[in-house]
DNA sequence: ATAACAACTTCGAGTCACTCGAAGTCAAGA
DNA sequence: TCTTGACTTCGAGTGACTCGAAGTTGTTAT
């Protein structure tokens, strides 16, 4: 299977640019037809999910770059290592981001389930850690201590 | 409790020069003191793990800002929906990156393991999917078809 | 009283990873 | 022949910081 540049960043939901700035920086290697233009195949589709997989973790374009340049060097055991150590810790920041995916997420949750008892008229549990003061905080009460015109916030003072 | 512009940054592990971007475009409200100084309280504190929660979604600042405004409008039924339809938006998000996240995290385990494999003078599994062809490539099947000279791509060639 | 400190201001530049558009070239297919 | 699609280079823009510097002001410690 072969792939034209623009079948590619379909592929990846990206942009042609994207993927011409990929191949440019030396991330995503490529092969070119006769006429000079970007050849994709399944390589480039495994590279490409190793790349997006990183960058995943959070990795930059920099360690990438880095781990790509151990792939291409001789496979010595001390080789293999850098590359283990690289995935290792690419590995515990995607766990890392796991967790805090779904702390994210259940507060999201508790977050919707308030304003769920505020529009049915229910009294919002204050206990449930989703209702932010944010909802409460008509800004009025960041007025009051010392200096009450020039500190407190004023919506109508804003700029833009 | 009452914390400096210091010791608020250090509880977000972040910069004071992020908290005061922060402040200036209205994103985090904050009072001053006599001396004009940023002081923050515990209002402060939920705020900004408002700010974080959505951010951690995936929302702009822009987003974010849009929904400070309505939380500072009246409290109206619209504004209400308004609310709680870019809550579920967000939660949406958050529930996006957690699977993503967890999808990540697996690939980096079966990467890991691939390589404990090899590090451990086991064959690896070919059908362990976290086989990238990426750690087998060494970029040489980069170079057959159409002239090899001008495509194919030359780790000896590469700038900086 | 003076020095040190911590916060403030404005300014402007830098970073990262794209993202976009434009202008012009080139080769293949209908 | 002409359209399409890919190519090139260039340069500017974006978002959300990030950093440093220079100069000011107000509070504390000696």
């Amino acid at each position: 299977m072969q792939y034209t540049i623009k079948q590619f960043a379909e592929l990846f939901r990206t942009t042609e640019h994207t993927i011409r700035y990929y191949t440019d920086i030396h991330l995503l290697p490529c092969r070119r037809d006769r006429a000079n233009r970007r050849v994709f195949d399944e390589e480039s589709v495994s590279w490409m999910q190793g790349i997006t997989c990183l960058k995943r973790c959070g990795a930059s374009i920099q360690d990438i770059k880095e781990y790509c340049r151990l792939c291409r060097l001789e496979e010595s055991e001390e080789n293999l290592r850098a590359r283990y150590r690289i995935i290792l810790r690419q590995r515990d920041q995607a766990r890392k981001r796991v967790e805090e995916a779904q702390a994210t997420a259940a507060y999201m949750d508790q977050k919707a389930k308030h304003y769920e008892d505020i529009l049915a008229g229910r009294i919002p549990d204050d206990t449930n850690p989703g209702n932010w003061t944010l909802d409460d905080l008509s800004f009025s009460c960041m007025q009051r201590e010392d200096n009450p015109e020039k500190c407190g916030y004023n919506p109508d003072n804003e700029k833009e």
